[in-house]
DNA sequence: CCTTTATTTCTACAAGTGTTGAATAAATTC
DNA sequence: GAATTTATTCAACACTTGTAGAAATAAAGG
């Protein structure tokens, strides 16, 4: 929260208006969802005027669609699993998503997830990231058969632990270690990715 | 959309005005969320006016309350497994949510996972389905270690495939036969309660 | 028949929303 | 140094929201 200016241009040196805006939104999005984000709130978390929101951004939906940057380490993981053996896919990938989830990419991510329940653009973006990052990875650089139906099933597994820990809230619930549950998730990854199917 | 009696008690004979209600905020609920659910819509959806909503159910929270029937076919199903070989678990958990999947109590499950997304109440609705039909049944019934975190997989499991298929809508993409589909979901439920844990 | 009571509508309020117009002042440009 | 552009604020509009008050009408009960 920076201290407002008077109205009129600022020193040179002031700092970066449009940045702080779009941290605090990320934020905002990612704790409150769409709806409960207004440019009011976003504003004033920014130390600024609602109006130079506008100025920067020019609307809330294209206030949102700048803050989702789609994170690519799971995509470019995926690609390098054909030199890989088959039996450290599921520890490769789930170490990805592991520390993406770690990350600034999750708050990207969790504003998404939260967005798309109300808003069918927002739904549209996570379309993207599951095209770029999940299914043409896939398509093109892994030797296995139903290609699509496997990465929806990455996706699901992505969306479903995101939603379950950072929106339900249930991490509490959990005591097994680290490791564990890591070896849990990488060994769901091994079967979404190299499961015989007929 | 039935036609508006003029005000004043209608014929004992007319149909049971708040059943329409909360079968209109159901849908409603499901297909755009918490906050695009406008009581005045679900009133115009059931063809009444909106102080009658507000006359049943006295809020708009407690009418998205009333809309949520938890359904427990896969806590009963979990219940079950003691009596059957491990190897068959996973087929029949997920013959379960695959038939949930297709009954009334998508609709509501779908309405739970979007209404979270903004409205935390509603994601403690959600914990509570975990607690009762995926924890409970599990901690209980099975005889596996792990069992919580094992809960928490199959909760993002449930919560990401309907996200992804009912909300972000990627079911078009896949055109694997539903018997491989659920072929490769039941291995994953395998996985996630019969994966050997150091 | 008259009173009560349940159901339904119309009207409206107070608050909050995204968004805009107009003004101000400093930095940049000429 | 004058003109212009850019960054910033204040004030307000038009709209939608959840919700409440009060009235109207018909059924039920005596």
């Amino acid at each position: 929260m920076a201290g407002k200016l008077s109205p009129g241009r600022p020193r040179s040196s002031s700092s970066d208006r449009s940045q702080q805006i779009l941290q605090a939104a990320t934020q905002l999005f990612a704790d409150s969802g769409y709806e409960k984000t207004t440019i009011r709130l976003v504003a004033e978390s920014a130390g600024v005027d609602p109006k130079l929101v506008m100025h920067y951004f020019g609307s809330k939906q294209r206030l949102f669609m700048a803050t989702v940057k789609v994170p690519k380490e799971v995509g470019t993981a995926i690609a390098l699993l054909k030199l890989a053996p088959r039996s450290t896919w599921g520890k490769r990938i789930s170490e990805v998503i592991w520390i993406a989830q770690k990350s600034g990419s999750l708050q990207t991510l969790v504003g998404v997830i939260r967005a798309s329940a109300s808003e069918p653009e927002a739904a549209g973006m996570f379309r993207q990231f599951y095209l770029e990052n999940l299914l043409l990875p896939i398509v093109s650089g892994l030797d296995v058969d139903h290609k699509e139906l496997r990465a929806v099933m990455m996706s699901s597994l992505m969306a479903g632990y995101t939603f379950t820990h950072q929106i339900v809230g249930i991490e509490n619930f959990v005591t097994a270690k680290e490791k564990t549950r890591k070896q849990l998730f990488a060994a769901i990854v091994q079967t979404i990715l190299t499961q015989d199917l007929k």
